[in-house]
DNA sequence: TCGAAACTGTGATTTAATTAACAATATTTC
DNA sequence: GAAATATTGTTAATTAAATCACAGTTTCGA
């Protein structure tokens, strides 16, 4: 029983991770031949309760089989039709260092609808090379690879002094998303969406819980 | 004016990530021979508000002069006093691949309470090499290095077809605080503190955003 | 010396997110 | 085919987080 809004409103943003990560367990599950799951199966599968995960499918508008749990493929589908583009985005890593090769490399190896087209760095060894399987380009090229290639994502991973310029650039070349690797908090326009994660803060973090166990 | 709480209530963890991004941001004014700060301007270079900026200094029980802003040094203080255990803590990262080699580099740089004093790889090529500055060692004496090292912490960046086995390992071995890089999600008890970090969640976010930008 | 201005600290309020509660529906069992 | 069981979808209640609103200080300027 497959039935979507043809309008959906924005989804919280908790929501949408969470339909990404459902999206990855699903997948599993094909894969392993599974195609049905309850919403407590796919609540233990992830740290939150069948009623979150109920309420998140109700958000996109599916619907299961009563009583036979919902059909993953038919599930996956629909996860899809929401998070990801019909003809897919591109992206560009800028700064190819340890994070941003890492990244990409990774990255690349995935099926799926983001494409790592491009990267960007300023050290000239790593210029008109291909790192990690894509092509980097200088700096100085990027509004017009940007444009080009019609990139609207761009993953920022350069040393933290240059970030806030760097972001500039980047806006200026017209990117509509940015995620944020570098420590450095970003401005940008409201219409740009910007995520930002800062692994050194989530390790304190983690630091301060074991050190202060809660109750 | 510095004064704090003998005993302090567990701190929410949203509080917790912003006073380690606050405390970046002051030791960068101290460097730049900055002083006393406003809560407007502490908010300014993150995302957040004057009120929240006040509110999380609040919880730590830190009071500013009045009408002079607070006092970066001793703030930075007070934030160091809550997050950092006095004698530090020893973080071992599980899997020194990609990610795993860009995490420990850019850490070991940084001076931190929070010490990277070992790796734990299978690769036979890997194990007993120092890598990115700290000695690898074969995951099979994870037990006896954890013990010996006194590490509380550990830093999963495994593939995550191992990530599970691998998580059952250190929790056995006497690790207090989990942080987990690989996509799949993990089972630990309860005090043991699990933080999950998922970059491509994160990205497919910001395609959604894109996407489907807000009103 | 007396407002006015500039900030802080915090109770009260609002908003957003999560959880509880339960009616509705399909399936199984006897 | 009726009763028992399992599961969903959704309204209502709860909890947690963020924001508002403002009294209380200190400083400044005239
Ligand atoms: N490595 C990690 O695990 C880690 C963890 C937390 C945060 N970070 C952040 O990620 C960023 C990158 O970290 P890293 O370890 O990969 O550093 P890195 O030094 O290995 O890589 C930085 C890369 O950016 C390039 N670069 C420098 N200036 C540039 C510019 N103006 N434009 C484009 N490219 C430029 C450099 O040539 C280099 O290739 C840093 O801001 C760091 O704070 C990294
Ligand atoms: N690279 C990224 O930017 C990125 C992004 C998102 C998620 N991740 C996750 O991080 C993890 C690591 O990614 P990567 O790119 O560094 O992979 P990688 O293959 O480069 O590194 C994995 C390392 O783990 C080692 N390893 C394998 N089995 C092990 C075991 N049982 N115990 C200890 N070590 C073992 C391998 O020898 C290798 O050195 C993966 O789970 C991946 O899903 C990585």
């Amino acid at each position: 029983m497959h039935q979507s809004n043809d309008y959906f409103m924005t989804l919280p943003e908790r929501t949408v991770e969470r339909l990404s990560e459902y999206r990855r367990s699903l997948l599993q599950c094909l894969e392993e031949g599974k195609t049905h799951i309850f919403s407590h199966e796919l609540a233990n599968l992830h740290h939150n309760t069948a009623v979150q995960v109920r309420r998140d499918i109700m958000f996109i508008g599916y619907t299961s089989m009563q009583r036979k749990g919902y059909d993953v493929r038919e599930l996956v589908d629909v996860i899809g039709e929401i998070l990801d583009s019909e003809m897919g985005l591109n992206v560009a890593v800028i700064g190819i260092g340890n994070l941003g090769r890492a990244f990409t490399t990774y990255f690349v190896g995935k099926r799926s609808k983001l494409n790592i087209i491009a990267t960007f760095d300023v050290d000239t060894t790593k210029i008109d090379r291909v790192i990690s399987g894509v092509k980097c380009y200088p700096l100085n090229r990027l509004k017009e690879v940007v444009e080009t290639h019609q990139i609207s994502i761009a993953i920022l991973t350069v040393p933290a002094d240059s970030a806030s310029e760097v972001a500039a650039q980047l806006v200026e070349a017209g990117i509509k998303g940015l995620m944020n690797f570098t420590t450095i908090p970003l401005n940008v326009p409201n219409e740009v969406f910007l995520d930002e994660y800062d692994m050194i803060t989530s390790v304190e973090k983690v630091a301060y819980f074991v050190k202060s166990p809660r109750e």
